[in-house]
DNA sequence: AGATTACTGAAGTGCATGCTTGACTGAATT
DNA sequence: AATTCAGTCAAGCATGCACTTCAGTAATCT
């Protein structure tokens, strides 16, 4: 099972472009924070308040070595926002099925 | 091709717990404006306004007729969220294969 | 025709959020 | 040892946003 707090924490974090660049930049594989920041034009504790954002959706995962934080995508976050999509296409296909069937026997008086 | 816009519209409107309530909702079946507001104990003027963010961004199609407005789930935004998803899934996979591939020949010398 | 119903528009309020600055910690470099 | 470098913490600011109330429009009912 999905927790709805995993599904808002999991949109929240997708719903800001900062994130999602950051995301798309991780994508490409790891980097640092600071290696983040440069491209984005914005201050590096910015892009730490990101990262929290998005460590907290298990969208990425972060470990520091040293004093350089390295970053990476997870696959967990995904997940969650994929069993989503799978959850409700299911409903909607589902009735609309349904509505076929109807149809179908409407037309068959 | 997908536009930066759209995904930024899709995700900013499924980031607000309400609006998820009403796709939910409407993924059971379509619906007037005040019957979505009845069981989420919001005023319909507050219903109204996440049906115009729902609808710009192509969850929901409305239509109105005589004067009540009819809601129902669309498929077009949510092709846009898998078109997202399955975007950044290939490159990260793809990432991921290389990598296995430089671990392959780094075992082989 | 008058009353009720379903929604729309404008304006306001309070809280969340993205970003900044400035001071600080700890690791690496010289 | 001194300095630079990577990141963190606290506080503040400005914008955005979800929601409300109040007033208005148009369709339906009696």
């Amino acid at each position: 099972m999905t927790s709805t707090q995993e599904i808002d924490s999991v949109f929240h974090a997708l719903a800001d472009p900062t994130r999602r660049a950051i995301l798309a930049r991780l994508s490409q594989g790891p980097s640092s924070a600071s290696g983040l920041a440069a491209p984005l034009s914005i201050t590096v504790t910015a892009v730490g308040q990101h990262l929290h954002v998005l460590e907290a959706s298990r969208l990425i995962t972060t470990r520091k070595q040293g004093r350089v934080r390295t970053c990476a995508v997870a696959p967990e976050g995904f997940s969650v926002l994929e069993r989503w999509i799978g959850h409700h296409r299911a409903l909607w296909e589902d009735r609309f099925d349904r509505l076929e069937l109807e149809v179908a026997a409407s037309e068959e008086p």
